[in-house]
DNA sequence: GAGTGGTCTAGACCACGTG
DNA sequence: ACGTGGTCTAGACCACTCA
C-alpha cells in the first residue's frame, strides 16, 4: 500500500457496515453485544468499540443508555425558517411524533437572555423545557423562553403541541422575522441526560430568536438535536 | 452522590478545561504531550485521551495530524444564504483567509449529480476541489460542480478567489434562488485527508444548489467543514 | 534520532438494563 | 441474577513529525 496501513478498526468499520447492509438490519434494530462482535471479528472490545464509534460518528448506528447499539433511522428533514411546528413536520414525512413537557416555569431573564433579546435583566419570562420524539426515539430537547406580555396564562395551557399554533390562535401573534444560529456541539449535562445519551455525544444546536412586526421579542428557542437525527433543508431567494 | 460516580475522564475534562483557562492558552497554542498530561494527572494515556476527545467534541481543542493538541480558535460566523464569498466573510471578521485549488477538471455529470440538478447524466460539468484556510488552519474543503454553459473557459481562470464574483463580472450571471442542505457527518476519505484530520472526525456538511432566474442550473456546492470551525447565522423574514 | 500521537492487546471492575 | 455497556489499567509497537 502506498499510504499508511489501513488500521484494523477502519477495516472493522467497513466489514460491520457491509454486515449491517447484508443482514438488512432495519431501523432501530439492535446489534449483537460488543463481546460477541469482538469474538466474531477476532479482536478486543476496545478495537470493536473504536469501529462502532466510527459508525456512530457517520450516523449509521447509535447507542442508547447502556442498552446497546442500534441501527439509525433515516434523518428527519427540517426547515427552521418555517414555523409549521414539529408535529406537522414529522407526520408529513410519515413518522410518529411525540412531545413531552419536562418542566415549565415563570422565571426572571438571566444575563445571557437579556443580551440576546434586548429584554431587561430580571424581566419575567416563561421557560419551557420539552423533549421531542420521532417513532419513540428522543431526537431533541428544547428550551423555549417566551415573552409573557404576549401570552398571559400560557403556562396553564398544555404545551405538548405547537407553541406557534397557540400564539396564532389564542393570542393572535405571528412571528415576523427570525435570527437563526446553527452549530455542532457536544451534548452535556441536562441535555445529554434528558436524551439518554453519554456525556459528550455529538449534537447539533439550533437557536431561533423571533420578533413580531413591531420588532418586539416574542420567543427564543434553543434546540439540542442528536447529530444523526436531522437534515436541515432551507430554500432561499426567488419568489416564494 | 445521588447519580452514578462522576467518571475520571469527565473530571479530567473539567480540570483540563480549567487549566487551559487559567494558563490563558491562546488560540492555536499547543498542549503538553499526552504522556506528560497523563503523568501530571496521575492516570493512563487512554484515559487522558478520552478526556481530550471530550474537549475536542466540545470544540475547545483540536488535533492536527500527529502533531498534537491545540486550542481551537473562535468560530467563524457564516451565512450560506448570502453570496459574498469566503474571502470577504473572513476578512470582515478580522481573520486571514486563504484558498487553495487542489484540482479542477471537466468531467461528465454522474448519476447523483444529474438527480440533484436535473442535468442529463453525462453532460459536461466543471468540477473544482478547493481547500480553504482561516489564519492558516484548514477549515473546509469544497467541491464545486458548475454548469459550463454559463461560463465557458472557467477552468483557465484562477479559481483561488470567489466563483460568484467571476460569475457576476465575467459572465453576468447571478444566482436567483438556492436549495441549502446542512447536516453533521463524519469526515472520511479524501475530505479527511485533505484537511489533515483523522478518519471519522466530526464535520458539518453544507450543500448549496443554485439556479438563475430562468430556473437554469448554475452551480452545486458541497462543503465539508470541521465541526468546530463555524457558527451558521441566518436572518429570515421581515422586509429585507 | 528522540519523542509524538495512533493503534492495539488482554485483562479488570462496576453500575445499570433486562428478563 | 445475569449480561450488558461504561470505564480504567499497564503495558506494547509503529509511523510519523520535528529538531
Amino acid at each position: 500500500m502506498s499510504r499508511t496501513d489501513y488500521p484494523v478498526y477502519l477495516q472493522l468499520r467497513d466489514r460491520l457496515w457491509d454486515w449491517i447492509e447484508d443482514e438488512k438490519l432495519s431501523s432501530q434494530q439492535k446489534l449483537p453485544s460488543e463481546r460477541e462482535l469482538s469474538e466474531r471479528f477476532s479482536t478486543t472490545r476496545v478495537t470493536i468499540r473504536q469501529a462502532l464509534s466510527q459508525l456512530e460518528a457517520e450516523g449509521l448506528i447509535f447507542r442508547s443508555n447502556r442498552r446497546g447499539w442500534f441501527v439509525t433511522p433515516e434523518r428527519l428533514r427540517y426547515d427552521p425558517s418555517r414555523d409549521i411546528g414539529f408535529t406537522r413536520y414529522v407526520t408529513e414525512q410519515g413518522f410518529r411524533p411525540r412531545t413531552e413537557t419536562l418542566f415549565k416555569q415563570l422565571t426572571e431573564a438571566p444575563k445571557w437572555l437579556s443580551e440576546a433579546t434586548g429584554l431587561p435583566e430580571g424581566t419575567p419570562v416563561y421557560h419551557i423545557f420539552r423533549r421531542r420524539y420521532v417513532n419513540e426515539r428522543g431526537l431533541l430537547v428544547e428550551h423555549n423562553y417566551i415573552n409573557p406580555q404576549h401570552c398571559p396564562g400560557l403556562l396553564s395551557e398544555s404545551t405538548d403541541l405547537s407553541i406557534w399554533q397557540m400564539f396564532k390562535e389564542k393570542y393572535n401573534r405571528v412571528p415576523d422575522h427570525r435570527d437563526i444560529e446553527i452549530y455542532p456541539l457536544a451534548l452535556k449535562g441536562l441535555e445529554a441526560d434528558s436524551l439518554g445519551v453519554n456525556q459528550g455525544t455529538a449534537g447539533l444546536y439550533i437557536q431561533r430568536l423571533s420578533h413580531d412586526q413591531e420588532g418586539e421579542f416574542l420567543e427564543l428557542d434553543r434546540e439540542y438535536w442528536l447529530h444523526d437525527a436531522l437534515k436541515i433543508s432551507v430554500h432561499v431567494g426567488g419568489r416564494h
